[in-house]
DNA sequence: CATGAATGAGTTTTCATTCAT
DNA sequence: TATGAATGAAAACTCATTCAT
């Protein structure tokens, strides 16, 4: 067999991990089967289970994965001694741009919100970002950047907005275009800013 | 027999929208099965059919009724043409309170979002708080009481601003109290007036 | 209660039996519903088992009641002494007068021939006809009126034709009419003849 | 492992096929569940699935498969410019022949017969057999050689005597030997003769 | 290592039968 | 006596997982 003839190993798992992430963020998990994964990776079904001990096995791994790339999209380089208004422009710009490049990758981590098959660490890497973002919003509530309320609200409404915004995107109600993105941390500030 | 020793048959159709409207705002669609819901309505599987003639009409009819009853909740009397401050705060305030009361609701309807079961009277209905919302928007638009951006865009900010609080609300990272409901309005008004 | 407003005790019963017999004709046995059957009759589902106690026995009640009616119709009065041409002619016109009055039984009759559900009375029954008309052959064959062939094939030349010519008309390829009955008369003697 | 241990994949859609028609021969469509026909032909219920979409698929598979068989055995080579004896005095032959030789399938065959699930290739090709046959019945009637009678009723009567013959052979009271075949063609013949 | 046919437990749905009214 | 709502066992069918090749 040469090499053009088969994929390597690393090339089939991660035929399997895109067209999982796809089917997934299209139907959920439930509404997923895996021969349905393995047609649209072009592998055998058995070759799944070669990679992955189980379903559950699979939408954990591509939760986890996915959640830390975004993580490190949105986070990676940031500095949170810069000014709350550049770190929140920088976050808003960051997390709308993957989703405009990667809209499966975020519909697929949504739809997996607090489902009973996530396992212990993806419900721990869930956490992650809130956690960060928990952090930044205390610290400039403290200086008085942002309103006085609780880091949970703050968080809770620019977390939801932007799920809002980019699920209008998802509809095509809205374009997420530059304009739009600009136009949206604007409104999204002003929610939080004192 | 005394009369709490035996159910009406209305009594029974109620316990079975009661207990699936729970199975399928905690577990989806595709992970409720129908004898799940017919333990916790305490009827036998069969039963479910006699009033229902599928799994989808009964999720239909689900959608249906509580999304009326949530537009009832947000819209009923409430007159566009007073001023847009008190508008907002009045449909803010009610959608609150109903997710207070209601969080399975909320929870339900949310999850149903787009889904590809709901039929067509489901996916009209779904559309009629958004275009009331939008139509309201639009207004204020003109009359510069809103930014200047697309009514999608602070409708998209809105709603998903309730949303992540409400989510909030069932993660137990926010408790949704008048005080939080008061903040809460205070920070979403800022994002979308002028 | 006025007479007027309710069906006596043996009037639903014959309701439940008339229900029964067409759709068993139409659909079979196990294609028949017994809900179905009591909403044909208009009574209730209980009520059937007031006067069958299942509805195995609802169906050999219907096969030995019709099946004694066809023999008397077909049998009544007749007598083998008479000549064979006489008798047999008697036979096929009794029968196919039968038929066509009463098209559903007779089709009911046929579709539960050998089924698994007839008990012990309704198998015995079954072969009532066959023993005299197999009887009224040995008596034709030795008198060298009949062919010299096996009583067994001319009774099963002679049934099967009937049914050939009865599923004709209700397939409404033929007409039962007296000329085709005449004419089919002759064609069956002919075939049994010597 | 050697070749008696394991089926090949056609032999596992034959061993459901043959499985089926002995099954639907014995008790009709409705009367046999895929379960059963999965244990008689030593498979899993499931593997039903892979070959057949449906039960009403399977019959369908069925019948217009073992109909055509039917048909070549019965009109194979069969030349309608021969003499009327010598072409009836084939097809009797070959359809008894093939009626002892297959005895389930032509159970099977005359079980299904107008049945509501069958779709219509199978409908369609119920009908070739009976096609032929009017067509040289006509044909005979037209050269004097048969009866004056309408094409349909000389239809019923050798088909529906084939079929009372046949049962004769299942019921046991008739052995379908060669003499008892030739004796049969000889009455089935005078029946239609002129 | 890769496969995909095979499986059986689990799903949705039907229906003969019961029983409270 | 008559009812028809209620039931649960069994039907058709699906799919995560296995295993012989």
């Amino acid at each position: 067999m040469t090499a053009a003839s088969s994929l390597s190993t690393s090339d089939k798992r991660d035929a399997i991990l895109a067209a999982a992430v796809e089917l997934f963020a299209e139907r959920g998990f439930y509404g997923t089967a895996v021969p349905d994964i393995a047609t649209r990776a072009k592998v055998g079904a058995g070759t799944i289970y070669r990679y992955f001990p189980s379903k559950e096995a699979l939408v954990n791994t591509l939760f986890q994965h996915h959640k830390q790339r975004l993580v490190e999209a949105v986070l990676g380089g940031l500095d949170l001694s810069w000014p709350a208004r550049k770190v929140f422009s920088e976050f808003w710009r960051r997390t709308c741009t993957f989703a405009r490049e990667n809209p499966k990758i975020i519909q697929f981590l949504e739809l997996q919100h607090h489902a009973p098959y996530l396992d212990e660490a993806s419900r721990r890497i869930e956490h992650q970002l809130l956690g960060t973002a928990t952090a930044f919003l205390e610290q400039g509530i403290a200086q008085q950047v942002f309103r006085d309320a609780s880091p949970s609200l703050l968080t809770a409404i620019v977390w939801g907005a932007f799920r809002g915004i980019f699920q209008g995107g998802c509809d095509e109600t809205l374009t997420l275009d530059d304009a739009t993105i600009a136009s949206s941390e604007q409104c999204v500030w002003e929610a939080i800013r004192r």
